[in-house]
DNA sequence: CGCCAGCTTGACCGAGATCAAATGGTGTGG
DNA sequence: CCACACCATTTGATCTCGGTCAAGCTGGCG
């Protein structure tokens, strides 16, 4: 069936659905867009900084971190991107791609030019709004991710990081205890703003306090609660419109 | 003439303009959106975090930040907004404020009803996609934000404010060498991810080098060059796509 | 078996935080 | 026009979290 096709667009759609609401038609139209999958190698780089790109990114399997770069390398990753998100969807109004991509392990990655997109989208305006909802919901993610790099100390700001993959793994829903994380050390420093030496301690005080286990491949949370609290983790921002009652839709015809 | 009338949009389309195309039909649309004028004193909360909000703010004068919040109350300012900002324009399809808002500064704000925006983006594929390229801005400038928080250090973080705001109340054209900034320095602590203590001490010897002298009400640049320099500030994600030339319209017709 | 990347640990350092006090500017009331 | 109050700025002294440097350790893989 569809749903278990690699190359499908159909987890795209899904995840629109939790906060927009798109007709039969515009679903199909959706799931018509022409794809070009693309395996790619953990650890590469597919987009550089500043790089203009013609196509939009939706990740069918694996995982893909979103950074920038100071002016000795040194890198800050800015999101973590999962299997049915489409990175760059922000490209479709501005392509100048606003920091680098690059796989945390390997990854499929279904192309999606932007002159499809945008045809969809000056078809069907209810989908020009979806995805503009779906970017912005990106937006507020980043903005606690400066919140909690700005201002928060080490074991929070990882013990955040963690959180916030949990809910969006678990699909904004349920809540995952235990979930693949194909991140190194050296690579979560980078996302929270620290050195891997720090990341390490951390993890160690983390793991020792009994909230949450972290290893090369996987995270495992043993208290949700204290974790949570350790890293002030309020769902609302990813959560908070997610309901069937709350899910939008600007035109009229509902 | 409406240029120069306070409670215009005339503004906000210039805005829109630098980036976007519209007809004249279009723009008429714009500046017809119902506004309703309020004064608020410096130092306000207008908006808190998490509210939902029913309508965007435009400011027609004076200055605003958006603000996340720690548990125990600590402000990281994530977004300093400037005339002609449209600000809160992603709550037309995200309600949920992402933060709150604060003036720094006595400001004059034009509401305008989500309602009206919705309205318009419907009857106009253009103008929504118009304002989803300017949300989109935002981003771009969120993330470099993280970047600057995450990885520099304080008088680089300092240096890169310094310089954004240059290029922005410059109209993303000229650099301004000399602005009004009407920032303490407790809230350039906020904004940096520091302490004002240090936020002080930074400042001084930014300025002993010659590169810039701030003061509570104005900001102004020495040596724009190595201002930059210090605060490895590219303004590429800011400027790259408002060439005429580059500006985008996805719509057929143009 | 031996290599190599990533993880772990230790010792030391330093940027920036914290605490505390003095200084300076500005608006208000006498 | 001065005195005072209130706030932001400035400066000093001390502390600490996290950075830096360096050395093992571990485990997967050719």
């Amino acid at each position: 069936m569809s749903r278990s096709d690699p190359t499908n667009l159909q987890p795209f759609v899904d995840r629109l659905l939790a906060r927009s609401v798109l007709t039969p038609d515009e679903i199909q139209a959706i799931l018509a867009l022409p794809v070009h999958p693309v395996e790619v190698r953990g650890q590469t780089d597919f987009v550089q900084v500043n790089e203009k790109t013609s196509c939009a990114c939706f990740i069918a399997s694996g995982m893909v971190a979103r950074f920038g770069e100071t002016r000795d390398g040194q890198r800050q990753i800015t999101a973590f991107h999962i299997p049915g998100d489409m990175v760059d969807l922000n490209s479709v109004v501005r392509p100048i791609a606003v920091g680098g991509l690059t796989t945390l392990c390997n990854t499929t990655i279904l192309e999606v030019p932007h002159t499809a997109i945008r045809a969809l989208a000056v078809r069907y305006p209810a989908v020009a709004e979806a995805f503009w909802r779906d970017t912005m919901l990106d937006a507020a993610i980043l903005m606690q991710w400066v919140v909690n790099v700005g201002k928060q100390r080490a074991k929070t700001r990882l013990a955040h990081i963690f959180c916030e993959m949990a809910i969006r793994l678990g699909g904004d829903r349920q809540i995952l205890q235990e979930y693949d994380f194909p991140v190194s050390q050296e690579r979560l420093a980078e996302a929270a703003g620290m050195t891997g030496v720090h990341v390490n301690r951390s993890l160690k005080a983390l793991r020792e306090e009994g909230l949450v286990t972290v290893k090369r491949y996987s995270v495992k949370i043993h208290d949700w609660q204290r974790l949570a609290q350790t890293g002030e983790f309020e769902a609302d921002y990813l959560v908070a419109d997610t309901g069937t009652d709350r899910r939008a839709r600007l035109l009229a015809g509902d």
